[in-house]
RNA sequence: GCGGACGUGGCGGAAUAGGCAGACGCGUUGGACUUAGAAUCCAAUGGGCAACCGUGCAAGUUCAAGUCUUGUCGUCCGCACCA
C-alpha cells in the first residue's frame, strides 16, 4: 500500500470524526500525556521533535485503547532570544518569522499523526497568554515572591542581557557560550530559596529518572552546618556558616568576602590601599577565572581582628575571592589545618596553623579534613564527629552566638531580560509612588511591535517612548512602565496548567479544570530541562498551590527523558558538522508511519543513538510482511471443523505472548523491544500459514489482534488494514488486546540440564512435574547419565520451567 | 577534586527477582526464484577444527554472575573554591 496516500486519507477522517481531542464530558479515569513543547526557532521539525513526540504519541494511543481518556495537547514556547537573535541578523520581525515557523511546525505536527488535542493549542507568545504569565508575575509580586534588587548579576556581552544561574553553564552563556561577566544592576527575581526545602523534599515521592532528581538535589544543596557570630574590635559583628563547627577552636583568621557589607568598614587605614585595590581586582575577574578551583588563592588583610567567641582569641579578618558573597554569611571561619583551602591560604600568607581534630588510630597529616577526635578544644576534647559538632553547635546557641543552620546552594532566580521578544514585566516605576504593579484589569501590557530590537547594549522598549510613557496607576502622574521583559523560562513554567483551560479570558485557569487534569500523569522531554524548567515549574506550581490557585504538590508524576538521535557519523546533529538528517526526507519517501516506526525500535528510547539508514528500510519490510499475511488471511475460509492441535497452540502462545509483552514494554517506554515482539509474533503466523491445513478462524483471530496491537504504532497503517479486512470504526476506538492466561499455559517446558553447573542437555519436561520427578527425569537422560557414570548426586537445584541443575561427584 | 551512569557479536541493541548470554533487526554467507539484477523466500551466522573460550580487566560470594561485592582501566554526563 501507499503509505503516505493513506496517511492523508486517514488525517482527513480522524479530524473530521473529532477522534482525538480529550473527551471533557467522559467519565473514564484521565491520562494526562504530555510532550515538552516547541520551540519554533527553527522553520521545521526536526528528527528530535519526531523522537520526542511520536513515540510519546504512540504511548498515548495505547493509554486510549485501554480505555483512558487520553488528554494530549500540544504548543508553542514561542517567546526567546533565538527568535530575536534571528530577527536581529535577518531583520525579519520576530513576530512574523515566529509565526512563519509555527504555521509550519503545526502542518507537520499534523502530519506525523499524533491525537494532539489542538483545541487546546497554546502560543506564550500570544496576548491571551502573556496576559497571564503577567498575572503570574503579580500574584508572585502581591505573595512576596517577586522582588527587585541590586545584586551582582551574571550579563551576557553578546547576548546584552543578565541571565539566571542555571542558565549559565561552565561561566558562560547558555545560548551562545559567550564568557558571561558580573554586573552590579537592579533587576526582578523570584524567590525560588522560600521553596527550597519543599522542592528537595518533594523529590522522593517522583516517579523520575534518578539522575535527574539527584541533579536537581545538587542544585539546591542543601548544607547543615552552624552559624557563628564573630566579633570585630570596633564594635561591628558578622556572622560565619561552617559545617565543620568541631574546629571552631582551630581557627587563625577569618576571611570576609570581597563584597561583603563591612569588607570597607573594617579597612584601617594602613590598609585601605591595597584592599581598595584587592575590591577592584576581585570585581573585575570574570565568572570562569573565579570559579576555578585551581586558580592559586588570593586576599588581602583588612588590618582588623575579630574575636573567637569560644576562645576569646584573636584572629585577623581577611577579604579574599575564594569566599562567595552569595552563599551562607559571605564570610568564613578560617581551620586551616582542616580545610585544604584553607590551608593553601595560610601557607601562601603565612599564617599560623593550629591542629584540633587527631586522626582516629593513625597520624594526622594536615590539612586533615575528615572527622576525627576533638583536642585543644577545651571540655569538647575526646568528642568525634557528628557528635561533636552537635556538642558545640548547642554550645555556641547557649552562648548567643548562633547555632544550628541549614543553607541551600539555590539562590533566587533572576527573571528580567533586557530583551524584546518577551513578556513586558507588568510594573510601573512612579518617581512619586515608587514600583506600581500594573492592575489585573489593565493586562495584558501589550509587546509593541514597531521597536528598533537591535541590541545596544539597553532594553529596546527602553528605546520605545509610546510603551515606556505612561499614567501611575496610583496617583495618575506621569510614569515609566519597566523596560525588561520576562525570562522565557516564566512563559514555560505554567503552560501545562493553561492547557488545561486554554480559553478562559476571566483567569488563567479554573481551579477545578487544573485540579481535574493534572498533575501530569507522563511529561517526555530532554534531559538538559533537569535544573531549569523543572525545577521552576515544580516551584510554580507549589507558589499557585499556597495562593489557592490549585491543589496539588507536584506538577509532573512521572518524568521521561528521550536520548538524542546523533547524525550518522555518532556526533550531534549540526549546521557545522554537515550530519543533520531531515525527517521530511523519509516521511516523503517511507512514510510518517514507517519513520515512527523506526524511531522506536532502532534505538533504546532513554539513550538514543546515531541515524541509521538501514534501519529504517527494515522497518518498511516489517510492514509489507504486516500487510501480507494479514490480507492473506482474511481472504481464508472458515470451515465447520478446523483442526487445533499442536501448531495451532503454539500460534495461540505466540500471539498472547506478544499481547502481554507489548503491553508490558509500552507501559515502560520500551519501544524497541515492544516491536521486536510484533515483529516474533508476524514472523510465528508465517510460520504457521506455511502448514498445509490451517485453522482460518484462528489465523483471522490472530490477524486482527495484530491490527490492533499496531495501532498504537503506526496508526494510518493500522486503520487502513483495519478497513481493507472489514474492521468496524477506527482502531483507537477499540479495546487494546488483552492476552488469555490459558494460552499461556504449556504442558511442557524446555529446561536446561546442567551437571556440575554445566549445560549438558536440552530437554522437554511437563509443567506438572515436580522437582523430584524433574531430578529424577534429568538423571535418565543418556547425556546426564554419560556425563553422572559412576558418581552420586550430591545435591539438586531445580527452576521450575527452566533449568536443572545436578551436582555430583 | 566530588557525585552519578555505562563498558555485551561486524553494527543497532535484548536479557523481571542471580537461572540456557546475544531476543528482534541490520549486515554477511550459502541456496531457491530469475536471461540478469532488484525485490522476495528458505537456511546459516559470538569465537575456535576440537576439547573448550567468551558480557572492559583482576579477584571474590554462589550449585549458578552480564546481573551481587571489592579493586582497576576506559567512556560519557552532572557539579565544581558552596566553607
Amino acid at each position: 500500500m501507499d503509505l503516505k496516500e493513506i496517511e492523508k486519507k486517514w488525517q482527513a477522517r480522524w479530524e473530521k470524526a473529532k477522534l482525538h481531542g480529550f473527551d471533557r464530558k467522559s467519565d473514564a479515569p484521565k491520562q494526562y500525556i504530555l510532550e515538552m513543547f516547541s520551540y519554533p526557532s527553527g522553520a521545521k521539525l526536526h528528527v528530535g521533535h519526531w523522537y520526542n513526540y511520536g513515540p510519546t504519541d504512540s504511548y498515548a494511543r495505547f493509554k486510549r485503547m485501554q480505555g483512558y481518556n487520553v488528554f494530549q495537547p500540544m504548543g508553542f514556547d514561542a517567546f526567546g532570544l533565538p527568535a530575536e537573535n534571528y530577527a536581529i541578523k535577518t531583520g525579519i520581525h520576530p513576530k512574523d518569522s515566529t509565526e512563519k515557523n509555527i504555521a509550519t511546525m503545526e502542518n507537520q505536527l499534523k502530519a506525523m499523526g499524533a491525537m494532539f488535542d489542538w483545541s487546546a493549542e497554546i502560543k506564550t507568545c500570544e496576548e491571551d497568554y502573556y496576559r497571564w504569565t503577567q498575572w503570574m508575575f503579580l500574584k508572585l509580586f502581591e505573595k512576596g515572591l517577586a522582588y527587585r534588587k541590586e545584586a551582582p548579576v551574571n550579563w551576557c556581552p553578546s547576548c546584552n542581557t543578565v541571565l539566571a544561574n542555571e542558565q549559565v553553564v561552565e561561566g558562560r552563556c547558555e545560548r551562545c557560550s559567550t564568557v558571561v561577566v558580573r554586573k552590579d544592576l537592579t533587576q526582578w527575581f523570584f524567590k525560588i530559596t522560600e521553596y527550597a526545602e519543599e522542592l528537595l523534599s518533594g523529590l522522593d515521592g517522583l516517579d523520575w529518572p534518578e539522575k535527574t532528581k539527584n541533579m536537581q538535589r545538587n542544585w539546591i544543596g542543601r548544607s547543615t552546618g552552624c552559624e557563628i557570630e564573630f566579633a570585630t574590635e570596633q564594635g561591628e559583628k558578622f556572622r560565619v556558616f561552617t559545617t565543620r563547627c568541631d574546629t571552631v577552636f582551630g581557627v587563625t583568621y577569618v576571611v570576609l568576602a570581597p563584597e561583603h557589607p563591612l569588607a570597607r568598614k573594617l579597612t584601617t587605614p594602613e590598609q585601605a590601599e591595597a584592599v581598595e585595590a584587592y575590591i577592584e581586582y576581585a570585581s573585575k575577574s570574570n565568572e570562569i577565572e573565579r570559579l576555578s578551583s585551581t586558580r592559586e588563592k588570593t586576599g588581602v588583610f583588612t588590618g582588623s581582628y575579630a574575636v573567637n567567641p569560644v576562645n576569646g582569641k584573636r584572629v585577623p579578618i581577611w577579604l579574599a575571592d575564594y569566599v562567595l558573597a552569595s552563599y551562607g554569611t559571605g564570610a568564613v571561619m578560617a581551620v586551616p589545618a582542616h580545610d585544604e583551602r584553607d590551608y593553601a591560604f595560610a601557607m601562601k600568607y603565612g599564617l599560623p596553623i593550629e591542629k584540633v581534630i587527631e586522626k582516629l588510630g593513625g597520624e594526622t597529616q594536615l590539612p586533615f579534613t575528615e572527622d576525627g577526635i576533638m583536642t585543644g578544644s577545651l571540655e569538647f576534647d575526646g568528642l568525634v564527629g557528628e557528635e561533636a559538632r552537635d556538642a558545640v553547635a548547642t554550645y555556641i546557641s547557649k552562648l548567643g552566638k548562633g547555632g544550628k543552620k541549614v543553607n541551600y546552594r539555590l539562590r533566587d532566580w533572576l527573571v528580567s531580560r533586557q530583551r524584546y521578544w518577551g513578556a513586558p514585566i507588568p510594573v510601573i516605576h512612579c518617581p512619586t509612588c515608587g514600583i506600581v504593579p500594573v492592575p489585573e484589569e489593565s493586562l495584558p501590557v501589550k509587546l509593541p511591535y514597531d521597536v528598533e530590537f537591535r541590541p545596544d547594549g539597553k532594553s529596546p522598549l527602553a528605546k520605545c517612548e509610546k510603551f515606556m510613557n505612561t499614567a501611575c496607576p496610583k496617583c495618575g502622574g506621569a510614569a515609566q512602565r519597566d523596560p525588561d521583559t520576562l525570562d522565557t523560562f516564566v512563559c514555560s513554567s505554567w503552560y501545562y496548567l493553561r492547557y488545561a483551560d486554554p480559553k478562559n479570558v476571566r483567569a488563567p485557569f479554573e481551579r477545578e479544570a487544573v485540579d481535574r487534569l493534572l498533575p501530569v500523569d507522563t511529561y517526555v522531554g530532554g534531559a538538559e530541562h533537569a535544573c531549569m524548567h523543572l525545577l521552576y515549574a515544580r516551584f510554580f506550581t507549589k507558589a499557585l498551590r499556597d495562593m489557592g490557585y490549585l491543589d496539588f504538590d507536584e506538577p509532573f508524576k512521572r518524568l521521561v527523558h528521550q536520548g538524542v538521535i546523533l547524525g550518522p557519523d555518532g556526533n550531534r546533529m549540526s549546521k557545522s558538522h554537515g550530519n543533520i538528517v531531515s525527517p521530511d526526507d523519509y516521511v516523503n519517501e517511507y512514510g510518517a508511519d514507517a519513520f515512527r516506526l523506526y524511531l522506536m525500535f532502532g534505538f533504546s528510547y532513554t539513550e538514543g543513538g546515531p541515524w541509521n539508514d538501514d534501519g529504517i528500510k527494515a522497518v518498511a519490510r516489517f510492514l509489507e510482511r504486516v500487510e501480507k499475511i494479514v490480507l492473506k488471511a482474511d481472504e481464508y475460509r472458515t470451515k465447520r471443523d478446523e483442526p487445533y492441535g499442536a501448531a495451532e497452540k503454539a500460534l495461540d502462545y505466540a500471539r498472547n505472548f506478544a499481547i502481554q509483552r507489548v503491553t508490558k514494554d509500552l507501559e515502560a517506554f520500551s519501544f524497541n523491544t515492544a516491536v521486536a515482539r510484533l515483529m516474533e509474533f508476524v514472523n510465528a503466523l508465517y510460520k504457521y500459514d506455511g502448514l498445509e491445513n490451517k485453522n482460518a478462524s484462528l489465523m483471522k483471530a490472530a490477524c486482527k489482534d495484530l491490527i490492533l496491537l499496531m495501532g498504537p504504532f503506526t496508526p494510518h497503517f493500522a486503520d487502513e488494514l483495519w478497513e481493507q479486512t472489514g474492521g468496524k470504526g477506527f482502531v483507537l476506538e477499540h479495546k487494546f488486546p488483552t492476552e488469555d492466561p490459558t494460552a499461556l499455559v504449556l504442558d511442557e517446558k524446555e529446561y536446561a540440564v546442567q551437571v556440575n553447573s554445566k549445560i549438558v542437555c536440552k530437554a522437554m519436561i511437563p509443567t506438572s512435574a515436580t522437582n523430584d520427578e524433574v531430578q529424577s527425569l534429568a538423571l535418565s537422560l543418556p547425556e546426564v547419565v554419560e556425563k553422572t557414570a559412576g558418581k552420586s548426586v550430591k545435591k539438586c537445584v531445580v527452576v521450575p520451567g527452566r533449568l536443572v541443575n545436578l551436582i555430583v561427584g
